[in-house]
DNA sequence: TCTAGGGGTCCCGAGAAATGGAACGAGGTT
DNA sequence: AACCTCGTTCCATTTCTCGGGACCCCTAGA
């Protein structure tokens, strides 16, 4: 086992373990002997990747990942105009509004903020989220072959919300209907009081995609309203294609030259 | 040299290289063999530090990161009441607000969002600044002593900024106000055209130190009204500091039991 | 068409680092 | 005082990492 490879380990196991554990907890969890998790935990404090609490020898994450993890994807031309454009559509709209990714069968958050609405609910960049239970997740998997859609999905997650599609039958009839649309929406899914329509995307350069949501609060926004706020983030879409280009658009002489 | 100094020194390096870089640059920037910085990228690509674009053959941060990063004080109660306190007063007013650490003579955001006034800025949270050029900084330095502020700023950095302190007689001058005030303000300093009033606080159960803030256009605030939004942020601190304490009412017992 | 140069990859012997069982320290509880 | 839990340190042994050198691929220029 490399030390790259135990330290790796440990800082994907940390995830979601806010806001701090102890030695043991990391032992355990890693099945790894106490020496080897009190001593690697040590040298990655040394190092920064970890901060320690002296009072109560608990570790954290430390101020660098911080740093490094607002620097994913940063400096995309595509991914910075599009936020841009999502800050504009919170200020126009009160609504929150972010990116995410997709990874597997998980959304990730790229970029968000808050809107001016009295919405309880943000989800923070790095927040890890169910793609089947959300719209930004359907737009992203619509984008990916039944067959490969299929794959992710067996055996089929279970997620206790009623109004998240409960089996892969389910799901595909929600990706048909967003691949129609060009849009999609969500209701009360994952987040519970939540809803939002977002897009999805890719970057014609590298491929990769994502999707632009627009979230509010189920219960204040009528079926009018989202179909309006749905427009706009088809029109934000539209703007960027017409400025970037889409992957569709030139998926065929992507690996020609020229 | 361990493999996770290497690994952290290629890290490290990494800050502010958006949005990619190669194999070479690591070499020749961290004064490295070829074949070292090739195999460390390669390692740390397939473990999830970094991802690698196979067309171009350059590196950037991985996802792991920005899930990681967000976590950086996440969790703590005081951290994440001021940052709700916060967002509701970006709803409130319409200004950026966020939340930003001392790190030596630097300062490092931890929490920000965006304002629905016209402000072009944003800084992103992991973003660093100097913290002698800037209202959150400078709040968090009046924390120290004289002699450790002094200590920090020897010699005194340069930095073409003509609002800014540009001595340390200059620093301290400002940093006596911040005291006497309880809040600090700055415009058109290491950020152009943006001013920002700040307070700061600590965690009474870690000693940590935090500064709020709210940022707007210097050309569109007047004097009363940042005079009016240093009020909102103070208040907003005393109802953490009801709520939680503050360090320097605790300060005395800290280290005792009780 | 050929050559040179730049960027990057891979191999593997030598040397350095990492592992983890055992012993131990500190603090809390009975 | 004895016991338990959490975490630390030591060091013999094992495993891993380093990086020079050879090599590959691609592009530009003669």
């Amino acid at each position: 086992m490399s030390a790259l490879s135990n330290v790796v380990a440990i800082l994907r196991w940390a995830r979601g373990r806010e806001p701090d554990f102890g030695v043991g907890e990391v032992a355990l969890g890693l099945d790894m002997p106490k020496s080897t998790a009190s001593r690697l935990l040590k040298d990655m404090a040394r190092q920064g990747l970890l901060e320690r609490d002296a009072a109560t020898q608990r570790y954290r994450v430390g101020m660098l990942l911080l740093e490094l993890g607002r620097q994913y994807r940063a400096g995309q031309p595509l991914v910075e105009a599009a936020d841009a454009a999502l800050i504009d559509l919170t200020r126009q709209t009160g609504y929150a509004t972010g990116i995410s990714l997709l990874d597997g069968s998980e959304i990730v958050v790229l970029r968000s903020r808050p809107g001016t609405h009295p919405l309880q609910v943000v989800t923070p960049p790095g927040t890890r989220g169910p793609a089947w239970a959300n719209s930004t997740g359907r737009n992203l998997l619509a984008r990916l072959s039944d067959a490969e859609i299929a794959r992710r999905f067996t055996p089929y997650p279970a997620l206790d919300r009623s109004n998240a599609p409960s089996s892969l039958a389910q799901l595909m009839e929600r990706i048909a209907r967003a691949r129609a649309l060009g849009y999609d929406e969500s209701d009360d899914e994952a987040l519970p009081g939540v809803a939002a329509v977002s897009v999805a995307m890719a970057d014609p350069q590298s491929g990769d995609a994502m999707s632009l949501y627009i979230a509010f609060s189920g219960l204040h926004v009528n079926r009018q309203r989202r179909r309006e706020l749905a427009t706009l983030l088809l029109d934000v879409k539209a703007a960027l294609v017409a400025r970037f280009g889409d992957e569709a658009v030139v998926a065929a002489p992507r690996r020609a030259h020229g």
